[in-house]
DNA sequence: TGACTACAATGGTCAGGCCACCAACAGATA
DNA sequence: TATCTGTTGGTGGCCTGACCATTGTAGTCA
């Protein structure tokens, strides 16, 4: 008997979101490019509108094109939360693996902290000095303490020279911040008595890069995570106790 | 002058994926579960079919969804390569960016290397043994080990026991991988030289591992990593050289 | 009882129509 | 002349209703 190949059984829409994606990571289409409206892509791939639309809207969802109503459909730049839309879903899936997050965060930031120290730019430098100082100003008050914590962290990972480390530092950062919306003012007022420890280890971590010393800047930044996770652990174990 | 607020105006099908999103989120909706038909969800949302099945594509080519033709629509359980598929995307747009990637791997896996060396299962640590002797067997001919290295440290990142560690990190070897196809082979010749030094750092970080020395694993992986990253771009220096 | 068949349920695709939106241009107005 | 305004063509957004393809199952027949 001879051998029969199995018939492609692939749905329409998955072809058409393959060839799309396969022009753009071989470079025919590029970023801000403007494809083909639907009507035209349907014609020319002898498919209805209908299966066009759908590759297209997974694209869109996925953060690769930008559909613009009455304009056209273009490549999207990779803006700086590019990672950000399909992998936050996919960690807020991950329920009570808080930890987990953690320390993805621990290991990047350790890294950037590093890559900081070896690459960070005056201006950058500058502005981390910054926020240490208005840090200390803050001191007393603590009101703006958790945006300047948010900014320090986030500068430093720009500092980092690395793009792809910058980004995903910012979607695990983001989706901290969404899963903690609950607990952040128990943590902090339950941390108010070490603020001054945080200023501390905030502006060590600054220094350190400041002096280029890469393996100190790790070190304080994997101390200093560290000590976060231990007690935002506590925080949450007193949280549920009380519940 | 009233006030006017500005009119909702939001596609259909994206209200569509919120919802649904919404609900898987929330709980609501539990892995494994099987959604309504097209026909009912569209019939109760009070949309047609097209737009409900333009939501439920993107979320399936997202990997949230996954629908059986004849049969149904279920909540997708998040596989080993869940977050893979929009993040290689995006990784694999972003060109010569090597070094990045290089540098988000050195990140993940210094940080598993640790973890690995805490809580490490006696099973696992096994497997990483086993590993271990095999590369050494393999010296001589060193046929497997592409196999074998890449079989390290997926296990060292199992290892770790934080699924989303070691996803990210498949994610991103897959990546280089991908990348590095068209070097590997140069890259292996140049480093054959080297291979007993590549065999003797898998096998102290094992052994560090196996004492649960946290700092030592993660040193001697920052090394590791690091040299290979080095050596790395040595050759593809070359390579380039050579064009 | 067991194998086969027909059917219902469900996802996959299609064609064609209408609406909403945007950009650009021409005409009206100051 | 310069600015506002209405028109118009092209685009994406949505809908309807139909038919096709696949699957699971209940019914049928030897």
């Amino acid at each position: 008997m001879a051998e029969f190949k199995p018939v492609k059984t692939k749905r329409t829409s998955e072809s058409i979101l393959e060839q799309i994606k396969k022009l753009i990571i071989e470079g025919q289409l590029a970023p801000g490019d403007k494809l083909l409206t639907e009507r035209e892509l349907s014609e020319r791939l002898q498919v209805s509108r209908a299966s066009v639309r759908e590759a297209l809207s997974a694209l869109n969802l996925a953060g690769i094109l930008e559909i613009r109503h009455g304009e056209g459909i273009y490549v999207k730049r990779p803006g700086p939360n590019a990672v950000i839309e399909p992998l936050t879903f996919i960690l807020l899936l991950e329920k009570d693996k808080l930890q987990n997050i953690l320390e993805v965060r621990k290991a990047l930031e350790v890294e950037a902290a590093g890559l900081a120290a070896e690459r960070c730019t005056p201006g950058l430098l500058q502005e981390l000095k910054a926020v240490v100082e208005e840090m200390e100003e803050d001191l007393p008050a603590g009101e703006k303490a958790e945006q300047l914590d948010l900014r320090f962290h986030l500068t430093l990972a720009q500092a980092s020279q690395n793009p792809l480390l910058s980004r995903l530092m910012n979607t695990v950062q983001e989706t901290i911040s969404q899963t903690l919306r609950v607990t952040r003012a128990l943590w902090l007022s339950a941390t108010s008595g070490t603020t001054r420890r945080l200023f501390e280890e905030h502006r060590d971590i600054y220094l350190a890069v400041a002096a280029r010393d890469r393996s100190r800047a790790r070190e304080l930044m994997y101390q200093h995570l560290w000590k976060v996770e231990v007690e935002l652990a506590r925080v949450n174990l007193n949280n549920c106790k009380q519940n």
